[in-house]
DNA sequence: AACGCCTGACTACAGCAGTCGTCAGTTGGA
DNA sequence: TCCAACTGACGACTGCTGTAGTCAGGCGTT
């Protein structure tokens, strides 16, 4: 099978996951679940995606299953990043620079972390 | 209806198109088509509900219909890109810092891009 | 032991994307 | 004039996602 990266509700599953695993499907359920008025079995039903995708990992313990992820969240939300822009963007950063520049509700600490950025690669690039 | 977002193989050929338009379908298939080995209706397909989206007009030319995309291109990806900041990263940037920071390959050219982009929003924000 | 509740597995179904075949109408060229 | 090629419309099928119902087994309480 080849690498599929997940989207949409799955990845939001995922995500809730990451912040706070080791979870149980029923408290992702009573929280996640009810916040977006989702049945239990759904939310057990895409857990279970995740797991067979290999997102997820699960474990007994005292009975019942406790699920975390593969993959620091970190490093899931780059790989999401990755994906979208190659295969998307063809890797171009121009829509992403015409996105920022028309988003004004940037945090000063945002800002200051992109600049950062910004000079470590122009460092690296020299 | 609810604004929905292209992806996929829609929106590679809605770009292939805002890249040369006015296309006729025959263009695309003959470009596009041959090149991803998909047959002419499945490019006309695919074009036909782009427009039914509401992202592509055509209009009779000389027998035939041709293409032209309702928004500019620019235009086209920036919302592409808001979108999936909003959606699927929740408008954080940091993933998109780790994925940058990732990429060993960015043009300098790019990288002046981006310098420009941060001032230009420092400023804003000041 | 019997009951009810919780858990996880399985099944189902609708919607949409991706793909293509077929068909009927049009038109340029022999 | 008549056919072959081309065009656009439509229908069909597959796979994946989102959603949920049902069911069997385990466990605590009565």
């Amino acid at each position: 099978m080849r690498k599929k990266n997940v989207a949409g509700q799955e990845l939001a599953v995922l995500q809730f996951i990451s912040d706070r695993a080791p979870v149980t499907v029923r408290e992702v359920a009573d929280q996640y679940g009810v916040a977006h008025d989702l049945a239990r079995t759904t939310v057990l039903t895409i857990m279970e995606r995740l797991r067979k995708k290999g997102f997820l990992t699960r474990k007994k313990a005292g009975g019942l299953y406790v699920y975390s992820p593969s993959l620091e969240k970190r490093e899931l939300m780059k790989d999401v990043v990755k994906d979208f822009f190659e295969k998307t963007l063809g890797g171009s950063l121009s829509p992403l620079v015409a996105y920022l520049g028309d988003r004004k509700d940037l945090r000063p600490e945002e800002l200051d972390e992109l600049e950062r950025l910004v000079e470590e690669l122009k460092k690296d690039a020299k």
